[in-house]
DNA sequence: CGATTCACG
DNA sequence: ACGTACGTGAATCGG
């Protein structure tokens, strides 16, 4: 019988390999700064293709490196031509070295395209099966009895072998439908226009109901309204693209089936790995093993292991939601071995409940959702003393995911998450062989990076973050995460019904002074409107945000009630209807706070935010009635006054400004006073308004363009204002220039506490970039500081809880504010201690000052 | 899925 | 000549 033949569709591999492992600038280099980041996705793509599909012939095809005829067709059309990233284009004859090392065939040829040649051998060798690898969509046509497309999904990892049946299932088309649906809606990936304005889904349905192009077209009178109007317009268009879909299957080359037959050279192949500095590709001699992992072993009883410290538990879970995910076992390795316990088995284990007891030293990735799961399902622990997640991230800010993590290790992964479990809300039926192999392989990895990651840790001088910040914040937030704040749907459901009946009112007056119906909440509809049919200034953007709004106020009726309706429209549908969605049956919403996301060191909180409750508006601030105390208890909420200008204060060792907040003098008529040069009962309201602004602004390197656009002032005045302030707080400037100064030396900058954040931009060639990078440098001390010193705070006040054995907890982190839920006869030592600890957390040149206030709800404790 | 808009500190 | 304040997350549109 005919053997298997794997076709690869080199470019478009290349590419993906390319975009999925690049993050901001971030790339995989040799030590001598080639990038490698494309060629490593590519040899682990091709690898798992050929692991999956064992086949006996193997051909790469490629574009030849100038544009084709479709490309020139397009970009004629188009009038622009993209430019492809120089590490990417570098990379191109790195692959075909690669390729070369392998022993694995390529073929290019001028004027053909890559599909065309992959088209051309699929209907070439009928009696063969053949199987072709590729990330773009438009291949799947060449779907028939003997051909299927290994298609990229996601990553580097995830493929879906694709054949009739699945297409089918996939989008309920036919092989041949693929060229009708690029020809209407185009892919601007692969360069076909196809018809504006309709997309996928529009052309997926129109062709199971028309069948092809030309059916959609020989009944189009069918049609009606905007659609048929597209349709018709660009009729031709339709048409081209869908013979520029159109793969060719009929070119002739002049070499055959032995020529590809894939006979690996792993010698030379280790030789490239070796030269381009990726260790973790090496295959072992003349194997096709790249690695062996071993398997755990299948134990019913902790007792069967010996306890030791600097043990890696990786807990066996799936990818539901969250606070549902479901817990199956858990894989453990320690110097001994690697080892497996079913949940069945765990939840009858004493000897594992005491060992999570014990206070031998535990490590984890993602220690806060092991806490969780490990709660849930019943059991106790102390918590763990590092954490992978954590270690890594704070070491490079770019690593926010598992993927990333694995990445930094050159890690490739025989089986994804999504592979084993699923994704979020379809998870799969459970393969116990996979999901053994997965679990054993990712306790190894975590097992031996540990040491790579703390002795970086320990070279960035990041100890004191990792082990006194980080690592005690992370048990914080699980309790407070656990703890979550009672919510009233009540509430939420009168708000929600008032602005509704608000925004129809809103729409009413609307749609009676244009004169029609429009979608409101369509920024592009929108723009129309009010730029077009209205005939007001438009800016060059077409912006209708409210800022442009704000300005056109005076020139037609309609503004006012279009702000009306903006800010109604956000209180119903990300409050009032977005929170009730989060409420669960214990009548509370139970935040997530993310530790490992932002470039700063602030936490951020998710599904839903409750870092951006409505405060300013009093309207929206409604909503805040809505978060209340536990029934007979009371919210407490404590927040740092200014507490980013303090810290600027102390790292620019600004005297003047130093001395404001240690006599206690308001700071904005402070600098009030300096920059306009008056006595402190000369500066009137506006004044201080104006002095507050630049005040602010100074932490986020504001420009003289951005200060006017707030102040409304001209640029120069901005300009001599930020001069003025500068002359009246001259370190503050020499802290600005220093840092700046620093981030371009180093590439990055640090807190008080030493975090670091690398900000590739500041030395980019680009000079909107480049610019960018800087205030990103000036804030980052600024913001980071602020953000360790609360969470030195939260530890201090956790740890004060536990000791006075108080029953009040802390609920909620709002970046510069603390909230509690307290029980009313600890009121006063909750008062106490809290505003205390947060004051007293740090020593600086300038005092920490915290307000609080109680109340029932969120809304009335300020 | 990216862009736009807007909520917070 | 260009485009403009730092850091987030959610809802919505339109493709």
């Amino acid at each position: 019988m005919a053997k298997d033949i794997l076709l690869i569709d080199g470019n478009s591999m290349l590419f993906r390999a390319y975009h999925a492992t690049a993050y901001r600038g971030n790339f995989m280099t040799t030590s001598t700064g080639v990038p490698t980041n494309a060629i490593f996705g590519f040899a682990n793509m091709i690898n798992k293709a050929i692991q999956l599909l064992d086949p006996e012939h193997i051909l790469v095809a490629w574009d030849v490196g100038k544009p084709t005829f479709r490309h020139e067709q397009f970009e004629a059309y188009k009038g622009t031509r993209k430019e492809v990233d120089e590490e990417l284009k570098i990379q191109f004859p790195i692959a075909r070295e690669f390729l070369d090392a392998y022993a694995i065939y390529r073929y290019e040829e001028e004027g053909i395209e890559a599909d065309d040649i992959i088209g051309s051998l699929a209907k070439r060798y009928p009696d063969n099966k053949i199987h072709i690898l590729s990330s773009d969509k438009d291949l799947l046509q060449l779907i028939d009895d003997t051909t299927d497309v290994l298609l990229m999904k996601k990553g580097i990892t995830e493929m879906q072998l694709t054949d009739e049946k699945v297409l089918y299932e996939m989008m309920e088309l036919t092989p041949k439908q693929i060229i009708d649906l690029k020809g209407l809606s185009g892919d601007a990936s692969d360069n076909i226009p196809g018809v504006r304005g309709i997309g996928d889904k529009t052309a997926i349905k129109l062709l199971h109901e028309y069948d092809s192009v030309e059916g959609v077209y020989e009944h189009i009178d069918d049609l009606k309204g905007k659609q048929k109007e597209k349709l018709l317009e660009d009729k031709d268009i339709a048409f081209m693209s869908k013979q520029l879909a159109t793969i060719k299957t009929d070119c002739n080359f002049d070499f055959d089936l032995e020529d590809f037959k894939f006979a690996p050279n792993y010698n030379s192949l280790n030789e490239f790995f070796r030269k381009y500095e990726m260790n973790s590709l090496l295959k072992k001699e003349d194997t096709q093993e790249k690695k062996s992992w071993d398997k755990a072993k299948v134990i019913h009883s902790f007792q069967e292991i010996e306890s030791e410290e600097d043990m890696c538990i990786f807990l066996d879970y799936d990818n539901e939601a969250y606070y549902e995910a479901t817990l199956y076992g858990l894989a453990l390795k320690n110097s001994k071995g690697i080892y497996y316990i079913n949940k069945e088995d765990m939840l009858l284990d004493e000897t594992l409940q005491d060992y999570l007891n014990s206070d031998l030293a535990k490590f984890s990735y993602d220690v806060k959702m092991v806490y969780h799961l490990l709660n849930r399902y019943g059991f106790t622990f102390r918590p763990f003393t590092l954490d992978l997640m954590i270690a890594c991230f704070i070491c490079d800010n770019s690593v926010t995911n598992y993927e990333r993590f694995l990445h930094k290790f050159q890690h490739q992964e025989t089986y994804s998450k999504v592979d084993v479990y699923g994704k979020s809300g379809k998870p799969i039926l459970i393969d116990e062989a996979m999901r053994l192999t997965y679990l054993s392989e990712n306790v190894q990895i975590l097992y031996e990076v540990k040491d790579e990651i703390l002795e970086e840790v320990k070279t960035k001088e990041l100890e004191y973050v990792l082990n006194d910040i980080e690592m005690p914040t992370s048990y914080i937030l699980y309790k407070m995460e656990k703890e979550g704040i009672t919510t009233s749907v009540e509430v939420l459901n009168e708000i929600g019904d008032k602005t509704q009946a608000v925004i129809k009112e809103c729409e009413k007056e609307i749609f009676a002074l244009v004169g029609h119906e429009f979608n409101v909440q369509s920024p592009k509809q929108l723009a129309e409107v009010l730029f077009d049919e209205l005939g007001l200034k438009a800016n060059k953007k077409r912006s209708t945000a409210i800022d442009v709004l704000e300005k056109l106020k005076e020139a037609h009726p309609i503004i006012p009630i279009l702000v009306k309706h903006r800010k109604y429209q956000k209180i119903f549908s990300t409050y009032a209807e977005g929170l009730k969605k989060h409420v669960l049956k214990d009548g509370k919403i139970h935040t997530i706070f993310n530790q490992c996301l932002t470039q700063t060191g602030r936490l951020s909180s998710s599904e839903p935010n409750l870092q951006n409750i409505s405060a300013r508006d009093e309207e929206a601030k409604q909503i805040r009635k809505a978060f209340t105390a536990e029934k007979d208890h009371l919210l407490y909420s404590a927040d740092y006054s200014q507490i980013e200008l303090r810290v600027l204060a102390h790292m620019a060792k600004e005297e003047k400004m130093i001395d404001a907040f240690t006599n206690g003098l308001d700071i904005h008529t402070r600098t009030a006073m300096e920059v306009f040069n008056v006595k402190a009962d000369e500066v009137d309201g506006a004044m201080r308004r104006e002095a507050k602004v630049v005040n602010f602004g100074m932490v986020y390197g504001q420009t003289d363009f951005g200060l006017s656009e707030e102040l409304g002032i001209s640029r120069k005045e901005a300009h001599e204002f930020i001069e003025r302030y500068f002359e009246s707080y001259p370190k503050i400037q020499s802290f600005m220039d220093e840092t700046i100064a620093y981030c371009k030396e180093h590439g990055y900058v640090k807190t008080m506490f030493s975090r670091r954040r690398y900000i590739p931009e500041i030395n980019d060639k680009n000079y909107m970039t480049r610019e960018f990078g800087k205030r990103a440098a000036m804030n980052a001390p600024i913001q980071g500081s602020a953000a360790d010193l609360i969470k030195l705070s939260m530890i201090k006040v956790d740890r004060l809880l536990e000791e006075n054995k108080l029953q009040s907890k802390m609920i909620l982190q709002i970046h510069d504010e603390l909230v509690f839920d307290v029980v009313k006869e600890e009121k006063d030592i909750v008062e106490k201690l809290v505003k205390e600890a947060m004051e007293q957390v740090y020593e600086l040149d300038v005092p920490l000052l915290v307000d609080g206030g109680f109340a029932k709800d969120y809304y009335s404790v300020k």
